[in-house]
DNA sequence: ACAGTGACAACAT
DNA sequence: TATGTTGCCACTG
């Protein structure tokens, strides 16, 4: 149905996250109809540092792992910067990276959402 | 076509 | 809790 690639469509999902909310990379993966490709997911944000000046509107740093944690190990500077960015939007980082989720996570988005968002394009 | 590579996640120790 | 192992899946060369 989609003509966008995977990672375009991971994009889309992306730019919806709230400010001062997060998600995490299985839930935008169940929200794509793929449950198990949150791995997926993290390839596709990782990829995001070879298209920075395209992509500059995708709020990445709001995606962190189920743990609640950001999940960037190296290069370190890599996470500091995700946590200095969650912070800027008023989201509470520990020093070991971990966030509320609890406090800051994100409804997320019905199918029929979706359905609309990859359309529009 | 195919094997290697992750910003994952679930499970097993 | 903290590691280790295994399944997953899109993307790349």
């Amino acid at each position: 149905m989609s003509t966008h690639s995977f990672n375009e469509q991971v994009y889309a999902v992306v730019r919806r996250i709230p400010h001062g909310k997060v998600t995490t990379y299985g839930r935008i993966a169940q929200m794509l109809g793929l449950p198990h490709a949150a791995r997926a997911v993290g390839y596709a944000l990782h990829a995001l540092k070879d298209n920075v000046t395209t992509h500059a509107d995708v709020p990445w740093q709001r995606v962190i792992n189920g743990q609640g944690r950001i999940s960037i190990v190296n290069p370190i500077y890599a996470a500091q910067e995700q946590a200095a960015r969650l912070r800027a939007e008023g989201v509470i980082v520990g020093e070991d990276f971990r966030i509320d989720l609890e406090a800051y996570l994100w409804e997320g988005l019905h199918w029929l959402e979706i359905d609309d968002i990859l359309r529009e394009k």
